[in-house]
DNA sequence: AGCGTTTCTGCAATCGTTTGCAATTTATCG
DNA sequence: CGATAAATTGCAAACGATTGCAGAAACGCT
């Protein structure tokens, strides 16, 4: 059907070795006889085929992506950019969705290395632990934003305890004592991490820690909505909450609406991770940033690494932490002063305002 | 590396071809051999290369689906669904983005044929189509969402005009003669079809049309904020808008929030497309759904279709459009009767709720 | 037993590349 | 100019599967 090497060694009147070599450009033949090959290629329309090619070099030239969903904003966005990097190297992006479930995980990385992928970023559930070890004696892995503790993967993650950390000292300076938590289940490593930023930054203040407004589930908006419940219903009532999850940040807008509570009037609310419309809700919404599009990047930096250094060589490092920032708009305010909300001045929050805001780590 | 067939064969002491066929079962081989063959493969774990098999069949079993970005909900569940159904049949799905960008895109389809994708589920940026009738000849293609006009390739569209006709309807049922509209830029199909409906609701109603309350524009916010502003500016000002895509509502919301117009009660608010905090708002957004779900399956099937006939035999029907349907929620009010809203009773929007209320075309 | 069928198996070619090795050409230098 | 080294080129064997063709085995029948 398309025309193929030995169309253009025919053409050329070369032998097919020469033809490949002049056109993947090995420097073993003669400047001229390259320069002609490549002009009659181009002529011709040649564009070789990579599936015969990897079945020689044993490379496919994709590389999976496999994330949880694509609902999470976080994941779309790191879906994007690694989309791009990888575009601009020559390379596919298989995204692949894997629910956050194990069995489906397993199923599909098993069809990924059979796919010969040259290399895999992966959100892991956890629970695949041995099989990824297994895998990656085949092909580079990196994960991304989760642990897998049972292997030694190299491993890109958010700065969650600083991001907690963040936040909280951001509510703690705004004057706020009583800060409501609402966080992860406490056996994901994120859940932990943001809890323990968050009690790092209240005993730094020296802030008594109170647990009865730390409240911890699934990252679902019905989670937030009854954890939010629960908090404004306690005896003495935070004056700021933070929720450590976006997808639960529904549930909480959703119960503060119906009760009426203005924000950042009555309550101040941090979010952690960013979606498009916080910018455009109004308020518009605080948040600690977890940095996504670094973390894509990195991800991709370090895989791309993987994959140029044969055999898998190691750095060392196995860690990377990509650090979080604030980014003030208008959903906290100074609780001293009773008036117009302190960080609630930006009338259109276009981007750049809310960038020129934001502080880096 | 891995177990090859080879090696299968070697180990029962039969030839390759013969581990071929009773590997892939086509029913040439002894009962007794297949199984013995069978076992044996499943002893060693093997599993078939499929970079060899498509060098020799010339499939991949790669499907590729080619949108525009990810941070649009519709092609967010659109992925899901595509890649769900295809992994199920054994396929994995591409998934590449393209950023409504004709360069992006030609570049794209490239690649993706020289992979020997099985087929292609694109959503055309309406430039290529010279490109994409070429590509049809060599793998099956369908087109998803938009149509371009320079191919006859098959296409599943939302039905926009029927969409637009019965949210429209569907205000004036509540009361509404002056309805304000914020629709897409009228050189994109979709932006002319979903005008056309809403004109064709107020003809049947007998409602003189205002041009005045028709603004066009591109999908992002600021579009939204911009066009709203000048709706509430009109001397007459509509007593609803309807938003016919979720970006723009976005910019709604904000300056309706920001001039404290309450909805409902002021102001009815009934967009297109829905998005995962549409049902969490306060109030819970009511939207004319474009169905992405089953747009996603129709062109899967369709797709499949003609992967199976062979020399992409075509069945006539170039073009399939999925319904739109209403789903209500408490954005929208009754006009006549002063009192609370009527459609706004539900308490808790759950999905289920809202599923029961909503309408099939 | 002999013969024709049918069923099963193996040989070998093939898909489009890459690559080790050997053969050929060209350049270099005394 | 001839010998030797260096630069090019071609031959042929891979990579791991599928498949047409022909030979072998098994079967039924007279």
């Amino acid at each position: 059907m398309s025309v193929t090497l030995k169309d253009v060694a025919q053409a050329a009147r070369v032998s097919v070795s020469t033809a490949s070599r002049a056109l993947t450009g090995t420097g073993l033949t003669s400047e001229r006889t390259q320069q002609r090959l490549m002009h009659i290629a181009r002529e011709l329309g040649y564009r070789p085929n990579p599936i015969a090619r990897g079945l020689k070099t044993g490379q496919s030239r994709l590389v999976a992506l496999l994330v949880h969903n694509l609902t999470n904003a976080s994941f779309q966005v790191m879906a994007e950019v690694v989309q791009a990097r990888l575009k601009a190297l020559g390379y596919q992006m298989l995204l692949c969705i894997g629910g956050d479930d194990p069995q489906q995980e397993s199923d599909t990385l098993t069809t990924l290395v059979d796919h010969r992928i040259d290399g895999l970023i992966v959100v892991p559930t956890g629970k695949n632990g041995a099989q990824l070890e297994t895998l990656s004696k085949d092909v580079p892995i990196v994960c991304l934003v989760r642990r897998d503790d049972a292997t030694d993967l190299e491993t890109v993650l958010a700065d969650d305890p600083q991001g907690a950390y963040l936040g909280t000292r951001h509510l703690i300076e705004l004057g706020h004592k009583r800060i409501g938590l609402i966080v992860g289940r406490q056996d994901t490593t994120s859940g932990r991490e943001r809890l323990s930023g968050y009690v790092r930054a209240l005993r730094e203040a020296g802030i008594a820690r109170d647990d009865t407004l730390v409240h911890a589930g699934h990252y679902v908006p019905e989670t937030g909505a009854t954890c939010c419940r629960k908090l404004l219903d306690h005896p003495r009532p935070p004056s700021a909450i933070f929720v450590a999850n976006h997808e639960a940040t529904l549930g909480v807008l959703r119960v503060t609406a119906e009760r009426n509570i203005a924000i950042p009037d009555d309550l101040s609310l941090l979010c952690y991770e960013d979606m498009p419309w916080f910018e455009w809700h109004r308020p518009a919404i605080s948040i600690v940033d977890n940095g996504a599009r670094d973390l894509a990047n990195l991800a991709v930096d370090r895989l791309l690494h993987r994959m140029d250094v044969k055999g898998n060589g190691s750095d060392g490092v196995r860690e990377y932490r990509v650090g979080a920032r604030l980014i003030q708009r208008d959903s906290c305010r100074q609780i001293d002063t009773p008036g117009p909300a302190k960080s609630a001045k930006s009338k259109s929050p276009s981007p750049k305002s809310s960038a020129a805001k934001s502080a880096k780590v």
